[in-house]
RNA sequence: GAGUAGGGAGGUA
């Protein structure tokens, strides 16, 4: 059973969850570990509500859920927002007692302040015997992620006052909330403070520092961030890309959407929407059509309904209205 | 043998 939780483990971690699945349906024996890898699976994949249903059917099969087991289950219902379900996780962890173990805390903290939760969540952090980097970081990135800016950058100072340092995760989540702020001070602050830190590197950090520019029009600033990362890939490209697209330049949109691809990263679905919008600022019929094809030829991706109306919607204003009428016809969808 | 926090998202017809 320990070879096969490992397997198991080891599929999830690859992401051949499909493999896990079968590995797990083959052991004759299950224990709440081997249970738990699979839970874990499922919330890593972004499928939460299969984790939920998995918790049910290991308790059906007489397996009580430990800290662990719960601490995924949190996790799940902060990617659906269930927050319903998430309360009864919470009683779950109280009766058993597990709530003051760190782990299970700051999962709890970080499932309500998911939520929105954010009175609860800060009442769970000031409750905690001991906060740790992870617990201030989930508390700062929900009151981030609702527009408590202040809040926010509040909790960076309580915990320097406690002593915690912060990373980089912490950092990416302040100039999240900065972006809330709308001063563009605070943001200087904290971007020297992420280069004295040395976390300049970072790719997420570079990424929402392109977009904490872009937001506020510091293209200069943005591309300057932007030109520091050796290690590029297509968030941070996209992040520069629609500053350029946000400013109507729409020459650097086209220019720095071939650049990334000359360096082989592909694009992704949304740095399309990018493009098909500044073919529409300049009228470029023939170039967004030669795109959206490309998504499934090149790139193997496929256009979502809202690609469908970028297009349409460039092929209508310029007057190709017979070509935007068919357009809606080949859709796989009904038409919105 | 399993568990907690971070990045880009068009148009608004």
């Amino acid at each position: 059973i320990y070879v096969g939780s490992t397997l198991v483990d080891m599929y999830i971690k690859c992401g051949s969850l499909s493999k896990a699945q079968k590995v797990f349906h083959e052991l004759p024996n299950r224990d709440v570990v081997l249970w738990t890898t699979l839970i874990a699976g499922y919330v890593d994949h972004d499928r939460g509500e299969e984790a939920l249903q998995c918790v049910k059917q290991m308790k059906r099969d007489g397996f009580s859920p430990n800290a662990h087991t719960l601490v995924c289950s949190s996790k799940a219902c902060g990617t659906l927002k269930a927050i319903d379900r998430g309360q009864g996780i919470h009683t779950e962890i109280t009766l058993k007692g597990y709530e003051h173990e760190i782990m299970v805390g700051n999962s709890l903290i970080s499932m309500y302040a998911t939520c929105g939760l954010l009175e609860t969540a800060r009442l769970l952090l000031d409750r905690l015997p001991f906060r740790d980097v992870v617990s201030w970081t989930a508390m700062i990135d929900g009151y981030a992620e609702h527009g408590y800016g202040e809040e926010a950058l509040n909790c960076l100072k309580g915990m320097q006052h406690e002593s915690i340092s912060s990373n980089a995760l912490t950092y990416t989540c302040c100039v999240k909330a900065c972006c809330s702020i709308g001063t563009i001070e605070k943001g200087y602050e904290l971007h020297s403070a992420i280069v004295e830190r040395g976390f300049e590197s970072d790719l997420p950090i570079g990424s929402i520092l392109v977009s904490m520019y872009v937001k506020s029009g510091a293209l200069r600033e943005a591309q300057f961030v932007f030109d520091k990362l050796t290690i590029r890939d297509y968030v941070l490209w996209t992040a520069l890309i629609e500053g350029y697209s946000q400013v109507g330049e729409s020459e650097n949109v086209f220019s720095n959407f071939d650049k990334m691809l000359g360096e082989g990263i592909k694009p992704d679905l949304a740095s399309f929407l990018i493009i098909f919008n500044a073919c529409n600022h300049e009228g470029l019929v023939e170039k967004g059509l030669a795109y959206f094809e490309a998504i499934r030829r090149e790139y193997g991706l496929t256009p979502t309904l809202e690609h469908y109306t970028a297009i349409i919607d460039l092929l209508g204003r310029s007057g190709h209205l017979s070509k935007a009428i068919s357009m809606i016809r080949e859709m796989p969808w009904h038409p919105d």
